[in-house]
DNA sequence: CGAGCGCTTGATTGAGTTCAAAAATCGTGG
DNA sequence: CCACGATTTTTGAACTCAATCAAGCGCTCG
């Protein structure tokens, strides 16, 4: 599993094996099966989750018991309550896992142990969070300006990947529409 | 307009008063006549700017010409392009006054020159940062599900100055929705 | 003081929801 | 490996919330 996570690393910072290893060990490996909730709003996260098989998603569940989705986690992506996890405050959202999948999961106090390893450590993390901050606003922009179907083309370029494994009522649930509605929009977009 | 600033980090981090003449150097004060542009879509944001008075709006302008206001800025709040500020690449959207306002202004460099004044100055951006990231959450969670008049709601329970000092058609673009809608949903509400 | 902008109100339209039921797919145990 | 039950997807019909189009009112500011 850690492979996975070196081949990841590979595109964003230079290291030595050495390096690594420690890095390595900053990592508990773990197998999710599915539908196993990792996290649930009001508790505290302890974990940040880096996928290296399966797919897992980050969810909130409204007042009238509707889930919607907030991002996916295929493989070489990251997910966690960012909020919750820094500052030990109750999650505001559910994290479970989608598929059969495996995780690495790290502490707390994974940002300076490991800048303490690769001086440009934090450097990276701060874009990862970065290009997350900006996907939200993309999706925010999104949401506020485009249609239905707009939106779902707009995911599917996104996540071509995710579009394909995914139950359709989970995109129609990140999307903000009804599975129906998905449905009859697939049809559309198919007839061109 | 200093002491605007300095009251508003009284409540963030200490400090001296040698360290924040420091922090006041990094600033440029500037006043901005409403209506006035500071930043283009497609243009490389150069500036941070923190609000003493009046009000800046950042926004998207859409393929039909309709504006979507991203966020609001009022005394006391800090607004820019951050991605395009520090990967100096070209900004996803506008920012301007809408009222006649005062504002300083701070260079790309501003972060590291903050720590280096003030120890846990970078502790405090990152927390700022964190902060407007769950803002976003919430508000994709929001745009997903919740009503327009729930939305509206919301808008005037967190930003309860703003609702009173920003034009209708403002709001109503910063909820997604038309001016007619909140007009409609402002009746609704007052006759409860 | 008039032109233009912002807000309101009304009538109509339309995108997407809801409810219901059938069709397709999945997963699990025998 | 098949069969059966459960879940997911599709389809249809009625409905609803918000958008669009259009007109009128009241400011303000030039």
């Amino acid at each position: 599993m850690l492979d996975v996570l070196k081949d990841y690393l590979r595109g964003k910072i230079s290291f030595t094996d050495e390096q690594f290893k420690a890095i390595g060990d900053l990592y508990t490996p773990k197998k999710i099966s599915k539908g196993t909730i990792l996290l649930r709003e009001g508790e505290v996260c302890q974990h940040n989750f880096f996928v290296t098989r399966g797919c897992l998603r980050s969810y909130v569940v409204d007042k009238n018991g509707k889930e919607h989705i907030i991002q996916f986690a295929p493989e070489n992506w990251w997910i966690s309550d960012q909020n919750s996890l820094l500052k030990q405050e109750p999650a505001m959202f559910f994290i479970d896992a989608i598929e059969e999948s495996e995780v690495l999961l790290s502490e707390r106090d994974f940002n300076e142990k490991f800048s303490a390893i690769l001086p440009n450590g934090g450097q990276m993390m701060q874009t990862l969070f970065h290009n997350s901050f900006k996907a939200m606003q993309k999706r925010v922009i999104n949401l506020l300006g485009a249609s239905a179907e707009e939106r779902y083309l707009e995911f599917i370029k996104l996540y071509p990947t995710v579009a394909l494994r995914v139950p359709q009522k989970m995109i129609a649930s990140y999307l903000g529409i009804t599975p129906e509605s998905l449905s009859r929009i697939r049809k559309d977009v198919a007839h061109q």
